[in-house]
DNA sequence: CATGAATGAGCGTTCATTCAT
DNA sequence: GATGAATGAACGCTCATTCAT
């Protein structure tokens, strides 16, 4: 379940590829700000001028890359019929999250640096945040939350705001995964225990009674 | 309890503390590598040679700003006896964990233009995040970690890693003030209800058994 | 005899030659320090950046126009077979140091300029003076000693160090282009009379005996 | 003979002495171009202030430095009578020629900084350039002149134009100075025998017939 | 008389972007 | 489509000089 079938790069040109792979690299490492085009450039092995054959500007090369991102992030919440998918498959909340979670948690550590650009740069960029609100907030905190209310119906979780049970959800496995592999990524990590217990604090702090 | 008796800025001439408080609103708003000192200059009226006889360069500046916010923050930690506040004030983990949520929550909301330059600079400055993991991970860590595992001692905790406890509680904390007041500030918040919530899922999430 | 083949200016650009002039007429008149890249842009009519373009540093460009003058000026003694020429052509000292004299005197006199910014640089600049002293002192001296040691065994030379007797003669000759070029070129000078004397001052000075 | 009554310093305050030590040192070494009053005032330990109000601008400084060293450069031809020292105390040219030249090069040895600034700086300050001639060119020349003549008439050095004379004598002085002191220092020298071979150049090239 | 904070013009350099080839 | 030379505005920073204290 929830695997994707999302299909990029493949009306790229070859230096297009090639220079949005150095922009990753470099603006994940020291920020859009201060990364210039022509570091790009020779990161990516083109002329400075292709860069702006492709992007009208620096900020679109930004978005080419973060906007899909964003897409595929939440796309597993996206699918059609997903309420049949929650029938079937996961009676139990705590199966659905703890599928959820760890198909997430490998995604963001496959793209960890376009994880990294997006959670960086929202700040900075108003068209970043309201996409990132119009997509998120609107379309899957709608979906989210009608998940916890189905859940919710079933006695499973807490009788609580489904909104206040998503921000917990989304902290507790975002703090997590930052914690792991942007601020302490040399620490020594027993990833599937430490995975295991988050859910499990999770479970329990969203338990009924 | 908790309260904090640290003053700065008063060593200041004038010009500076408008220095200080220009940079501070742009660094917030635009980010560091986007804000130019001629902007923080005319936003302070000052000259921007005047900059630079108190702060010889640019980051300079930026520690200068950066640097007490991170002592600040994590002063009520720093307390010297702190086990006897402890066994005083808080018998319970949850009165404890109240407090210093509540304590914390109050801070960052009246500094949270700061709070914004930390986790938004820390990604790109090294020595930032040196500072913070010295400053916040080895000092602070362990005297968190002894608290921890004085309520673990109680039976009062949850006996998980000390670390994992840790983790969980600083991102379900943080989690709240940067949904609140980063992302979504302007949609409606019952706060009180709201941290109320946050703590309840939070013990429960960490009550033993 | 002693014609040069030197050939330079044939791959620049012709932005770049334009930058190269106005470069050596305000460094030679107003000295390196003294003159900003802003004025060279304007004086070669070129965009300030386009300076940038072809040379990462002011600095660069200062040497990318004194390197070549400090080869170009000693090229006459890197002859490779410089003995036979000496054999067939100068039997008597006097006229190799005449010739030697005069087509140097000749090369300064076109290269006024260079030859200025040249010695004005030289004590500012430690890369400077030691290419100068790698290029002149050691591979030139070699030769010049070769020389001097061969009419001084020839009983034309005063038997005197060599390395004094060519210090006195680059002094006598570099004091005459000096005087007549740098320091009173609005004086009166009767050019071959004057030069004619100086030989004889030093031939006088160092015939044997 | 020869000894200089020379006094100046005099009136300078404490303060005073130190900034013209401070800029006589940064001078010599960087160049006044190169040379910040911020530096100067440092070094002196004085503010930066203090300077100006001894000296309105920065090139008034150089020049309160350069001037007076441009005086004592020639005072001992300012003698009044000095023709009644040449028919006294030295009959011959050569003796005249050992003691001046002994004389200014163990001066300008005790001031070798102060030379140094005069020389690198005369080509980029009309005032110090002018000065100079008026000065040297005017004044001493004309002096240089008559001691030359005095010393034709009485058959010792040949019938050359005076001014062709005075100039390759000073070339051969100053280019023993400049090269042991400037260009090669940490060459060997064997100063009393390099001393006494340039003179018995000079006096060989200058010899009648 | 001495200070040093303040100034603002100007510095060398980098930048995103354009465009002729 | 790709190039890279060219641009000029803007950057962080330094400077000589001023002036209130």
């Amino acid at each position: 379940m929830f695997e994707e079938f999302v299909n990029d790069e493949e009306e790229l040109t070859e230096k297009q590829k090639k220079i949005i792979a150095a922009a990753i690299e470099s603006f994940s490492e020291k920020g859009f700000a201060a990364t210039s085009t022509s570091e790009i450039a020779k990161k990516a092995g083109v002329a400075e001028g292709t860069i702006f054959r492709h992007y009208k500007t620096k900020k679109e090369l930004l978005l080419s890359i973060v906007a899909p991102m964003m897409a595929k992030l939440v796309a597993p919440l996206v699918i059609k019929d997903l309420n049949k998918v929650l029938n079937q498959d996961y009676e139990r909340f705590e199966d659905f999250i703890k599928a959820m979670i760890e198909n997430r948690i490998k995604f963001l550590k496959n793209n960890m640096q376009l994880f990294r650009i997006l959670i960086q740069e929202i700040p900075f960029h108003p068209e970043l945040k309201e996409q990132f609100t119009e997509h998120i907030a609107v379309k899957i905190f709608d979906r989210l939350r009608q998940i916890i209310e189905h859940y919710q119906a079933k006695g499973q979780i807490i009788k609580m705001p489904p909104d206040t049970v998503i921000r917990v959800t989304l902290s507790t496995m975002l703090g997590y995964l930052i914690s792991r592999y942007l601020l302490l990524p040399e620490a020594e990590w027993d990833d599937e225990a430490e995975i295991e217990r988050t859910v499990q604090f999770l479970m329990k702090g969203l338990s009924p009674e």
